[in-house]
DNA sequence: CTGAAAAAAGGACATTTGTCCCGCTCAAAA
DNA sequence: TTTTGAGCGGGACAAATGTCCTTTTTTCAG
């Protein structure tokens, strides 16, 4: 429920040690904005400590949460692929590092380093994978189900994430959100 | 809203003509089952002709589909990147054709033919960003605007595909397409 | 430490959606 | 040709969710 990515991780943080001077190490604080939708950026981020949130803002101010994302997660990925701005929001959740890998530098290595390259492509798979079950179990069960799934792959979401966030994550209301919440309570001191 | 990848249709138009006998084509009727959540195949596939839809089933016997595919769409490429039952069902909705890339051959395309590599690179980010958009719209407009959206994006839609499956694609009730649908022919007639 | 702002909890009501029906039509199988 | 079953459309009611608003608690900058 909070994605990662250890094998990308490890890649990263060797890249980091072997050719400090390619790449570069950003420091974020809690709500800060990593990415902002439509925007663009000359590099590939990896997370190397933290929590983000990836999200998509409607005009009618409504705001979706993809993902949550953690150790060796990528971010801005999809751009790199096809320029034009970001599809998503990244913001921070808890205070977060980021590595940077220069548009140039993450071409280079897809190219030529046969193990970046299947670590990219996993990574790639790994989210398409992910969003496949959710998004299904999400619409095919009641929200007080897919509260109890979320404890069940976090026990602590509760609290590290913001209402708010869980909220915009399962795709209801705060409103709906404490609701069930409640319904859980009173059920579970049966 | 129906998806399709024109480059890597030409791809495996090439390859099939230039190695025929490495590869095949399976064609499949209306309703077919070309994959079948949990189990595993050998081969990735390629739509070469016809509409494929990919869903999931849930336990509690609903169904939610992730995409309507077409000319180039890859199906069961997570499979060859983490070994395991399919993720989703796929079944052809019209009927299909479909050129089948046995996972040897697969393999060796993505190491050595870069070319290739970059097109599976970017079907797999294409994938990714699909869904982002898509399912923050679903869950941050109303049914009706859904439906609207669907008919900008494919006029035909209403002809084409049944109503179960445009329900479950929205991933509401039957009934409440329904009741939708009719609202829109009432606003439209004023 | 204090005041302002954000986050959290929940009441009241409106709206949306689901569930369970029934009846109709049409196309494929017997 | 007849029959059967799938797909479609919609009524009636129940359940879930959203909207709007108020109150309380927490956080944090000054």
């Amino acid at each position: 429920m909070i994605r990662t990515n250890p094998k990308l991780l490890d890649y990263a943080k060797n890249l980091l040690e072997k050719q400090p001077t390619k790449v570069s190490v950003t420091d974020y604080k809690r709500k800060g904005e990593i990415m902002g939708q439509g925007h663009r950026y000359p590099y590939v981020g990896i997370i190397i400590k933290g929590i983000v949130k990836c999200y998509i803002n409607e005009a009618n101010g409504k705001a979706f949460i993809q993902e949550f994302m953690t150790e060796g997660m990528e971010v801005g990925e999809l751009e790199f692929f096809e320029k034009g701005g970001a599809t998503c929001s990244v913001s921070a959740v808890t205070s977060v590092t980021i590595l940077e890998i220069p548009h140039q530098l993450f071409k280079t290595l897809l190219d030529e380093d046969l193990t970046f390259n299947r670590l990219i492509l996993e990574s790639l798979a790994d989210k398409v994978r992910y969003k496949a079950p959710r998004h299904a179990f999400q619409t095919s069960y009641s929200l007080e189900r897919n509260i109890e799934k979320m404890g069940e792959l976090y026990p602590d979401f509760l609290k590290v994430l913001p209402k708010g966030d869980i909220a915009n994550y399962l795709g209801v209301s705060a409103r709906s959100l404490n609701r069930a919440l409640k319904t859980l309570r009173e059920e579970s001191n049966t």
